[in-house]
This record gives C-alpha cells, structure tokens and sequence, in this order.
DNA sequence: AAATATAATGTTCATTTGAACATATTCTCT
DNA sequence: AGAGAATATGTTCAAATGAACATTATATTT
C-alpha cells in the first residue's frame, strides 16, 4: 500500500507526534530526511492523505494528524462498587480510569464500557482474583455463561450469569461461596469482556 | 489552584485539541473568547505553563500540549512466541499492539515493556490462562519469585523464578509440569508486570 | 513507445503564528 | 492605603510555515 520511502515519512511524522506531543512542520521533515526542497513534503503530505494514512487541517501550521491519533483509545471509568442504581453510576463516582485501546479489550464500537475492582476471591475458579480489574460492557442483557455485574437484590456482585430451566441466578466460581438465586430482582449492569491484572511484585520469600 | 478564566482556556484547549487534533493558535484562542488582543492569551498560556496545567514548544505554531496527551499510552508490541535470542525481539517481529496507560499496567517511567501472548496452561495456578496476554518489563534480573519470560537452554518459556539454595530454576505453575533447571543457562527476558485478559463470549451451554 | 506513479530540486510568496512592549482596570489580601 | 495577582487592551515585529510553480529523473506498467 505504501511504499518504503512514504512509509518512513509516515513513520517520522508518528514518532515526532508521539515524542514531541507536536506533529513537525514539513521544514523539520525536510530537514529530517536530507531533501534540499519542501515541495517533495508536500508531495509525501499529499499521497499519504489521499491514501487515508494521515489527515490534516490544510493551511494550518502543525496540522497533521497521524493515525496513531485516531487510535480510538477509551477512558474507562473504574468503580469500586457498584452503588445499588445505575443512576449514579456517573462519571462523578469513579474512582480512576484505565485508558486503551478498544480492539485489545473486545469492546464493540458503539458499546459504553466501565471497569470494576474485583473484591474478594468468590470468583477463583473463573480465574479472577481479589484486586484485578474486570472492564464489562454496558448492557442489560446477558447470554447463559456470561460472567456479568448484576445487581441482586439491592446489592451488586460479579458473579456468572446462569439460566437453568428458565431461570436465571448467579453463579459464584469458588465453591465455598454459595449461588444466588434472586429472591426479587436481578438487573444485570454489564457483562465481562476483558480483565486487566497488576502483578503485585515478589514478596520477599516465596514458596 | 486556576481560577475560572484560567479553567476555561484550558479546557478550550483541550477540547479543541480532543475533537481537532490540533492545539489551537492563539489567535484561535483569542477570537473564542472574544478578546480584543492575543497578549491576554498570551497570558494565559504563561500562567497555565508556570502552574504546571500546560506544557509547550516555544517559538513553534500550535505546540502546546495538554495534560490530556500526557497520560503516556505506550505501545507494547506483542509477540506470540519470544524466538530463541534478544536480537530478533525488534518491532518488526511483533504479531500486533496493545495500547495503555502506563500507569495501568504497573510500568514504570522509563523501562521498556513487550508483551507475550500465553500458550498452555502450564502457569494457571497462577491465574494466567491459554491466550491471555502478559505484560513484561524488559530486565535482565529477578527477584525470587516474579513470573519471568526466561530462555531456558535455547528456548523462551513463561514460569515462576525461583531461588533456592542459590540456585535459580523456573517452575510451572501446574502440577502436571515439571520445574526447569538449567542445564548451561538461564537468561531472563523480562519480568511480569502486568495481564490482559479478553473474555470469550458465553459458548451455547455452560456447566 | 507511451503513460503513469514515484521521487526529487529550486525559488518565491502570502499567511499564520508567537512574541514583546507599554499601559490600564479590577479584585483580593494584607 | 498599598502590594500583588488576575484580567484585559492596542500595536508592531520577526520568524515560522504552508503553498504554488516550473522542471527533471527514474522506475513500472500498458
């Protein structure tokens, strides 16, 4: 699609943008690759967009805008609990953010996606610890199987969503915890697609 | 710490910068909010510069950066399987990217970070499953105990280092795997530091 | 052989843009 | 009352910057 030569040119104006903050002017590129004239910036300027791998705000200084850019990276807001209502559920009560791309994280284009922090082990077995991060998608419905954010009775948990004979409950992955069944409502607040964990560092003495 | 005024360029600024791409001039500034001479913006930018809300490039068009692009996203290229020696480790073999806030993943400032996509489940005792994606800091050293990817007589695994008895050897996080001690040498590749996992969808049924 | 895309040079121009200077008003905190 | 910060005006200048024009050369494709 792109040959050697504009893809180094394409490189630079990436780096510049990612190093600098700043996206260079065509004399620094001019000056960057050795070329005696602008004019062939101007050319690279020229194919790069009309091949789609640059956008610019013409007859502004500094106005490229590099792919890298458009690298739709989200802010996911973190709640540590879901309060009981999803009205409050804003942006207000976050209490941080975790910022990616969306592609490594399964998100749909459109869907709205929020992080929680994992409390407690009652999801082991699913291979969720105490302290990772689960992004879910923002969604009421949830497939059988789905480990989802849902909110059971006045209180909302992580838990795997279950349909058995038509009807649904949760599911803790751990065995020493037990299944709730909802005795009112279960509203489901989002479904799990990622989880982010930090390595704590070693302790000291390991077994 | 900034007045109203003060927020309010600022916030133009990084608005502009969000939805455009570009920083805006400072005459752009100027005629927003409708002052009669650019010094007042001027002004400003010293103000929010000299209070650490806004950095820049002096002397260049449209240099100035928003704490926005600072939250440093970094480009961890993944790579599916590390090849036997740190020479081929370079951008070019990389399998894709995963884009985030630094701060998310445990990294710290300057240290360099790649990533490994899992095969196997010789490490899921320790919660690291078959396709999850790990995320290492580029060190040569361990401390007893981190997850390390390692070259292990010529090939890369991911195991546990463990010292003992002043003798390091890497162990499976699986009973059904063996510990690996090293016949010549045990090189170390880098260090854990963080995971990222994508859920799969719900398959049909579920037990 | 003709056509087309890529790559490069040299020059000139108009506009965009940041910067500096002197000055003035209002507000808050001593 | 006085000091200092925040807010604002009006003007001028030099530098930075994008854009255009005419030309040339080398590949690759038709």
């Amino acid at each position: 699609m792109l040959t050697d030569r504009q893809k180094s040119i394409l490189d630079f104006i990436q780096s510049e943008q990612r190093e600098k903050g700043i996206t260079p002017s065509t004399r620094e590129i001019q000056s960057h690759f050795g070329f005696a004239s602008q004019t062939s910036v101007m050319q690279y300027i020229a194919t790069l967009q009309r091949k789609g791998f640059l956008d610019r705000h013409a007859r502004k200084a500094r106005a490229l805008i590099t792919p890298f850019q458009k690298i739709r990276i989200t802010d996911i807001p973190i709640y540590g609990q879901i309060p009981a209502g999803m009205a409050s559920m804003t942006e207000q009560s976050a209490e941080g953010h975790v910022s990616l791309d969306m592609a490594s994280v399964n998100a749909s284009q459109n869907a709205s996606t929020f992080a929680l922090r994992v409390r407690g082990d009652s999801m082991i077995d699913a291979h969720i610890l105490d302290g990772d991060l689960v992004i879910l998608e923002d969604r009421k419905d949830a497939q059988n199987g789905d480990i989802v954010a849902a909110l059971i009775d006045g209180e909302t948990t992580l838990k795997r969503y279950v349909v058995e004979r038509g009807r649904p409950y949760l599911k803790a992955e751990n065995v020493l915890y037990p299944d709730l069944t909802p005795a009112r409502e279960l509203r489901i607040q989002g479904v799990m697609i990622s989880l982010i964990r930090k390595q704590p560092a070693a302790p000291r003495r390991k077994g």
